[in-house]
DNA sequence: GCCAGTATGGCACTGAGTGATTCCCCTTGG
DNA sequence: CCAAGGGGAATCACTCAGTGCCATACTGGC
């Protein structure tokens, strides 16, 4: 995951660890344009070292390979989920939460930022052609996969790496990487621009609780053991 | 997917499309081993020609690359599983099906196929820190997901790519992956050889069941209109 | 202005993967 | 039994991703 080199800690010294993020970001934007305007195997690392303005070596310093250019635009574009979830406080259903977050959102998102999320959803589609970049797609998925382990672990007074879990992590961040293929790929085929409303959030809402059995997505109780926490809120599909 | 050079057609000539196969398994099998005795990066091309008894060149010929010569090896692993999922009526539970179709293969497996599930796992295992055998890993299963949902669009009567439909297969294959990973990683540290009982079919099928939201995993009625399907047979876990 | 420490550039080098050509072996037909 | 032919494999030369190593430019603290 941690890409380039290992640590530089933080400690003293620099600017480093937020300048990085940053030097990372714009190389990816080049790299994504090029990518979805003449394929990963037509462009060169010389190509994106020549469109971001530095020299290839120091693509290879912050990148491991070519298709891993890709990641952080990817990571960017499900950053705004991953962020909700890791938020959700445990008193509210997923659908509440994921709306108000949303409506949030909206208003502080920037110009570039909008670029950006445009540019993941065009990786994101590439990635079904193109295997090189279906790895990092199925990376960032991962990475949803484990932030949500240790989101429904704390929910559900589990640890994180409990079979159960795991299960659900592992469903649920499944369904969400289908609805975002979907919804992307609904975007990128001219289905209009603006109806991502709250419709999709309870759409989505019910997914996750679908894929977890029930066990997730709803409020709560805090302070109260859970006896048998069978037959409480299963089924509301549809 | 298709690995090696296009077509071939299989249409006339000769014996490809099946030998093609025994080679690239050969191949899988060599490089496994060297990629679980010295590590991938540890392992180069031409030790895997070498180890296989054929040129370099043609290594490339039969893979696109070095990590995916582990493709063959961890599909094999996983085939049994999908040619369970393939031929299960409609009438049947998922639980019954695992156990009978399980009971048929101990008898009939080979221990060269044994040697090859070993390797599987081994592969599965080391894709949880090698990053590029990740990647093969986590295509097999995509591959599962793919059958997975034309399973479930026959067993649900709709289309393969209808949404609910994916989301059924991506949640349930993420969850067949997870215990592919639990099982195989417990076997690896020596939780012992043979207690793969029926018990753990049961798991398995209530595992798809709670990620399908109890849509997958029981009996199909034929011929009978699913007005509607809730709440008929939800809720079983332990 | 000087002194770390770090980010970058340049260059040579390893190794993955490809293309083109030749070679070998096996089949087929006379 | 031998000639023709075709397909797979070997060989070689090449491209390009990615690394190691060293020189250099920049930055922030004194």
């Amino acid at each position: 995951m941690t890409d380039g080199v290992a640590s530089t800690g933080r400690g003293r010294g620099g600017m480093s660890e937020q300048r990085r993020r940053r030097v990372r970001l714009e190389i990816s934007r080049e790299a994504a344009r090029l990518f979805w305007a003449q394929g990963v195997d037509g462009t060169s690392g010389d190509q994106i070292a020549e469109a971001v303005g530095l020299s290839t070596r120091t693509i290879w310093r912050h990148f491991r390979s070519k298709e891993s250019c890709a990641e952080p635009i990817v990571a960017q574009s499900v950053e705004w989920e991953l962020a909700t979830l890791r938020s959700w406080p445990p008193h509210r259903s997923l659908e509440e939460h994921f709306a108000t977050e949303a409506k949030r959102l909206v208003s502080e998102i920037s110009p570039s930022e909008q670029a950006d999320a445009g540019l993941g959803v065009k990786m994101i589609r590439l990635a079904e052609t193109e295997p090189a970049l279906r790895t990092a797609w199925l990376m960032a998925c991962d990475q949803v996969e484990r932030e949500l382990a240790a989101v429904i672990a704390t929910r559900l007074e589990l640890e994180p790496d409990d079979l159960q879990v795991r299960l659900h992590a592992a469903a649920a961040a499944a369904a969400l990487r289908v609805i975002n293929e979907y919804v992307g790929a609904g975007l990128l085929d001219g289905t209009d621009p603006r109806k991502l409303g709250d419709e999709n959030f309870a759409f989505i809402a019910d997914a996750v609780r679908t894929a977890t059995g029930g066990a997730v997505g709803d409020p709560v109780r805090a302070e109260e053991a859970p006896a048998e926490p069978d037959g409480s809120a299963a089924g509301r599909r549809k």
